[in-house]
DNA sequence: GAAACGCCTTGATCCGCATCAATTCCTCGG
DNA sequence: CCGAGGAATTGATGCGGATCAAGGCGTTTC
């Protein structure tokens, strides 16, 4: 992949979603203050524990962030693409990292540090209400991630997933996995082989049909039927 | 119990975290759209999927947010006690409420309608900003209880609530629950009968005393440990 | 003070999913 | 085009914790 090169930080960053909007010198503080940086495929951001720099955002490419456990196993909590962000609410807090962050594609990333982000919400309403808005949106997805993984068996998180991630509202649409299975297992609390004999199920059942990456759903309906 | 009734809104939201240190005249804006209401025990204030009014402030009592499975079950997701705030992500959405909140006790509690809010926001950059740390609060301590429910066994989810009730850092300390066994039991994804085979076991090994909802830890050191 | 109710505990059983193990399938580097 | 290493699948097994069931304890109600 041929990553981003000419275009000067401050109109990379007036092409996210979180600062398009700004005024033009309120743009400039920030881009001054911000650091770009890439990060090759399995590259590691930064570790669980390690202290926060400020909010990274993802310009190209791909992020996990995932809690580790006592047993080296990891769960992925979040799966970030371009236009995301991740660090920030942290970076109001005085706490370390509480995730690790790794790329799971060569990415370019922006960096913005803490003192920069707080100076500049500090002179921005709009970018306040802007962040506000960001974090209620992170915080709903968590809420709707909890009930995913907490309420639910199996089939039903794979399907709920699946219905989730329907671009249109058609009765049947093809998904295009947005990470490895084992990724999306992780996201969904099941272990690798569970996810696989779920989509197995559902295939069997003629309700989906699985070809590698991307899954077909035949009947939206009776798929959502089939796990209440 | 006798509820505050004496002091104005004004006062009264003056002495809330979320609002304390900010101006007299953006205070009185708010406290004049703020309607003060009450719930018994048990009371729904309102059910997941209903339309968001606005943001709700614990003054007093304690509120429940859980989330409504399927079978009638539910999973607790959250308890707000006095200075807590709830709805407030939601009201930045235009989405319903995700969870059902209900009074675990009598309360008294403040809405502040979301016309009010967002135009409050708008005014004070100093508002918007505790907003901002507010809402990075509960998106950490969220990722926290993800951790707590999601990557550990009943055992170890048990230790880690006892162990993260401390007050004190000492070695030996007194928790008062701060709900019913069947809440916390739900806050900790485990089943009833569960968590209490776990504090059971907890005993026996000479680890804890449980004399209703008072649990003396004996010895955190070795408590933490068990589980490890 | 008795009755009734909800909360908690304790015991017995069962099932969903993790785990372990063994192939097979893909992808990528050379 | 081949080989290597990771990703995914498939099968066999076991365990943790849910569920069902029954009984004890404390609290409220009249």
């Amino acid at each position: 992949m041929i990553l981003e090169t000419r275009h000067s930080i401050h109109e990379i960053l007036s092409r996210q979603p979180l600062f398009r909007g700004l005024a033009d010198d309120e743009l400039r503080e920030i881009a001054n203050g911000t650091r770009e940086y890439r990060a090759k495929k399995n590259e590691i951001i930064f570790h669980s524990g390690d202290t926060v720099e400020g909010m990274h955002v993802v310009v190209m490419g791909q992020v996990k962030l995932s809690l580790p456990s006592s047993q080296g196993m990891e769960k992925v909590v979040h799966v970030c693409g371009p236009g995301n962000t991740f660090g920030e609410a942290v970076a109001f807090l005085d706490k370390p990292y509480p995730v690790n962050a790794q790329a799971t594609a060569e990415s370019l990333l922006l960096l913005i540090p803490k003192r920069v982000l707080l100076d500049a919400l500090e002179l921005s309403n709009t970018l306040c209400r802007k962040m506000i808005a960001s974090l209620s949106v992170r915080l709903h997805e968590m809420i709707s991630d909890m009930e995913t993984c907490l309420l639910r068996n199996s089939v039903q998180r794979v399907v709920c997933f699946l219905v989730q991630s329907a671009p249109e509202s058609g009765d049947s649409f093809e998904v295009s996995l947005p990470a490895s299975k084992q990724t999306i297992a992780s996201q969904l609390n099941l272990a690798p082989e569970t996810f696989s004999r779920v989509l197995g199920q559902l295939s069997e059942a003629g309700l989906i049909q699985v070809r590698g990456r991307r899954i077909a759903v035949l009947d939206r309906q009776r798929l959502i039927g089939f796990s209440g």
